[in-house]
DNA sequence: ATCGTTTCTGAAAGCGTTTTCGTGATTTTA
DNA sequence: TAAAATCACGAAAACGCTTTCAGAAACGAT
């Protein structure tokens, strides 16, 4: 292949070449019938020699697929989304398939804006990544389009989703966090943002509650504390939590983010980390193993959620079921938790 | 807009809803000539009540354009790329024209596959993040596409780059840690990797030799360490130095990521950040705040370089001369550099 | 030799737009 | 008021493919 490549050799170029029909060049370049050899052979050459490459658009139009999946995201740079983003690639990547990425941003009238832009593309199929697309538009859009939620678990569309055990993760992290010895142990968690985007966190949260419960603890309110999922959040939440005056052992944030945010507000209160208080995260960004100390975390497979989504959607193009498994965390154990 | 519209209005549907031509619609969506208001306001309305959404591929066959922008990045989740994508996404937001991701994943010959497919893709203008591109593959593509070239530095093609002071940067951090009182400063940097991509790194070593030589001292080699961008090389550059036994009070790495590394094999070694040993960074990543201690670093304006990007592909998309600014950096100073 | 099959192929009809061209109708100019 | 210029708009020709259709050729089986 090459750079130079004319873009102006159209399939009739070939076809005059190679002495033989237009349907006939369109026939062994698809593979969609059989043809002799010879002329086979050259109308191969007569691609080669004149550097022809297909124009696309003409392509789409006559036969009225794409060949490209939309996929929706919500914040290019935001590492878990990312790693399902990297995922997606990997699938797609021995396929004839090419993404089309839209940043919904957290926004939802840019999610929406991203949608239509999509749709308005002509994608063959959908990988919605998150987000807070409203259920309905969703199911519109089931309805005419393969489409895959993934990072999300929807009501309305069992068969589309595909998901992680969030309650499981937020259970294992506390149950840690008890076996370690801690007892006070506060949870960081984010709900007043938006009812829909953060049912995963939502998830989270009830895990670290009937962890509680199944110890046979009372439930206290003081040691809960909302954040909005950023950093700054985190430390903020540490501040409040520490204007409260109920004292704790451990904190357990609901992604990574939170957690190095509080991490920096007990340093800055010259809280030693875990000596005095462990910390454990969600998520397992890049950054956890770099933190000081490194952050013990719950780790949720990304690429392979987003490879796992190429493949449902591959099958669905192909009007086969899509397998949709259930995603398993893995507490990821390193240094920021000690024994209390 | 809904998403239940039909993709299977054309606008010959709306010409004989609105008792007018094709042609007419065609205007009129274009807004490419005069028509009669009677006749405009009844293909307006055919158009609103038909739910009608325009092919894309029959318009860009047509017209022969796609707009579309291609935009070849390295590393969906590699902080300062994604920031540039940010920036072009927000660029775009206000334009016709809509983003085509590729990623080349570091990898040469990946980059060169996404090439091809955006050039398939017939995009309307690329821009290339970074990257190592032979630079004659880029030439080729620069003559018969426009190009921007963000983030590097090519030779051959100065009127399409778009690029960071990194010697001055390099030299502002050098001298930032000499005003502080240290002497004895570790350079981490990269360049065994690759002799293309990397340039921007040896930039920023070339600042830091120079302020060196400007102090009147002389360059000590065993202050200057191998890495290779990524967090755990930042800790083996740590390990080394520590191995090799030439004293220092300061580091300064050539990127945030090396940085974090440097800073957990300090806290390792029991080394305090900064009462032992300052360290500073490059890039201003998102985590760089919530370093403990908050990491003192050289930004680059990331999405500001996104955002001209997009303004100069316009320009050249519309013939004009592009104004291509050489983007300054900036010192943040934070709290891991402290007086020696 | 004859009649069905099967295989290969080209002509031609889409696919849904944009754009050129030409023609009346309308406006301007002298 | 006539000639010239402008305007609004429809017909039709692209744009570059895919796919249907039907015919020609080749093959087997009677």
């Amino acid at each position: 292949m090459n750079i130079e490549a004319n873009t102006k050799v159209t399939i009739m170029d070939i076809a005059a070449k190679a002495n033989v029909s237009a349907s006939t060049v369109s026939r062994v370049l698809r593979g969609s019938a059989r043809v002799a050899k010879e002329k086979h052979q050259a109308v191969l050459q007569a691609v080669e020699e004149l550097q022809y490459r297909p124009n696309i658009f003409a392509k789409s139009l006559a036969s009225g697929q794409s060949m490209t999946i939309g996929v929706i995201t919500q914040n290019f740079g935001s590492p878990f989304y990312d790693g399902i983003l990297q995922g997606i690639l990997l699938g797609l990547e021995k396929t004839d398939y090419w993404p089309l990425f839209a940043d919904g941003r957290w926004q939802p009238d840019m999610e929406l804006r991203a949608l239509y832009q999509l749709l308005d593309r002509r994608v063959d199929g959908l990988i919605v990544i998150g987000g807070q697309l409203p259920e309905d538009k969703l199911q519109a859009v089931a309805r005419k389009t393969p489409l895959v939620i993934a990072a999300r678990k929807t009501a309305m569309l069992p068969d589309n989703c595909l998901y992680v055990k969030n309650f499981e993760g937020g259970y294992k992290a506390t149950r840690y966090l008890m076996d370690m010895g801690h007892r006070d142990i506060v949870h960081i968690t984010a709900s007043h943002i938006n009812p829909i985007a953060i049912d995963d966190v939502q998830q989270r949260r009830q895990g670290y509650e009937q962890a509680v419960r199944d110890a046979g603890w009372e439930m206290d309110p003081r040691l809960v504390v909302e954040g909005n999922l950023q950093q700054q959040s985190g430390v903020l939440a540490v501040e409040m939590l520490l204007a409260r005056g109920r004292s704790f052992s451990a904190i357990f944030a609901a992604n990574d983010q939170m957690a190095f945010g509080a991490r920096l507000a007990l340093y800055r209160r010259g809280i030693r980390v875990p000596e005095d208080v462990s910390l454990i995260g969600f998520d397992d960004e890049t950054f956890a193993p770099y933190m000081v100390p490194p952050l013990t975390t719950v780790r949720q497979p990304d690429v392979e959620i987003g490879q796992t989504a190429v493949q449902a959607m591959l099958d669905m193009l192909q009007q086969k079921k899509p397998a949709l498994p259930v995603f398993e965390t893995e507490l990821i154990i390193r240094e920021s938790v000690a024994r209390h």
